[in-house]
DNA sequence: CGAATTTGACCCGCGC
DNA sequence: GCGCGGGTCAAATTCG
């Protein structure tokens, strides 16, 4: 459980492959929209801890650029690699889960018609990190569903479970406020995405569109002068 | 009206 | 083997 999850905060320090880059490293995260009140914490799902001593403090929730990392798509065994954790390589177990979409059904299938419910040993790689702020849930660039939320034992407050709504993406974070610190909401994130993020796509594409019209120009340029010196 | 959220029930793994 | 706690499903409800 959770314990064991956020278990080690503090211990090593290594950039996490999936998630924002300026979460996943102790560089300061890029000047954002968000507050500079929220703190970040880390941690990988197995209790390793990934930057606990890093706390960055960032930039709030809404617009966050985590996109970038969240999103790149990553194959399995990549992903899983830079991180120490769980999915020890993702070719762990039963699930095959780990690139992130892997269906959770599968992996619980067990259950007959109603469809695996039931938990299932967390052998994808999870990441875990704790943020100061008021909102519940950060706003990391994807469009997230809830499916459920359930009491927790020894806290005052519920832990809420999303599901990512891209339809071939099987990402899943659990949110859930800090009964020692109300202020503290720790998000845990299950699986990579495999599609890019809308929102990040949407803010970039003005910029990619800037890019491409530069490097046509370069080319024209380029053209005239071979013409010209021929 | 479709999408998202809420909520109770169900199922499973684990500890005792 | 049993009970507890956690994770997911799916019908009902709410929201945009």
């Amino acid at each position: 459980m959770e314990s064991s999850l956020l278990g080690g905060i503090g211990t090593q320090q290594q950039p996490i492959p999936h998630l924002p880059s300026y979460l996943a490293s102790p560089l300061p995260p890029p000047v954002g929209t968000q507050p500079q009140t929220e703190q970040h914490l880390q941690t990988c799902s197995d209790g390793a801890a990934l930057l606990g001593a890093g706390a960055v403090s960032c930039c709030s929730p809404p617009a966050v650029d985590w996109p970038a990392a969240l999103l790149l798509p990553r194959a399995p065994g990549e992903l899983v690699g830079g991180v120490e954790s769980g999915a020890g390589a993702g070719s762990s177990a039963s699930t095959a889960t780990t690139a992130g979409d892997g269906d959770s059904k599968a992996v619980k299938a067990g259950k007959g018609g109603g469809g695996g419910r039931g938990r299932k040993k967390a052998s994808r790689p999870r990441f875990a990190f704790q943020t100061r702020s008021e909102n519940d849930v950060l706003d990391d660039g994807y469009r997230w569903r809830k499916y459920g939320q359930k009491a927790v034992k020894n806290s005052a407050y519920p832990r809420s479970y999303y599901r990512c709504t891209h339809h071939t993406c099987n990402v899943k974070k659990q949110v859930q406020r800090m009964a020692k610190d109300t202020s503290i909401v720790v998000t845990t994130y299950e699986g990579v995405h495999n599609h890019p993020c809308e929102k990040l796509m949407e803010a970039l594409s003005p910029i990619l569109k800037q890019l491409q019209l530069l490097s046509q120009i370069q080319q024209c340029s380029a053209n005239q002068l071979i013409g010209g010196s021929i």
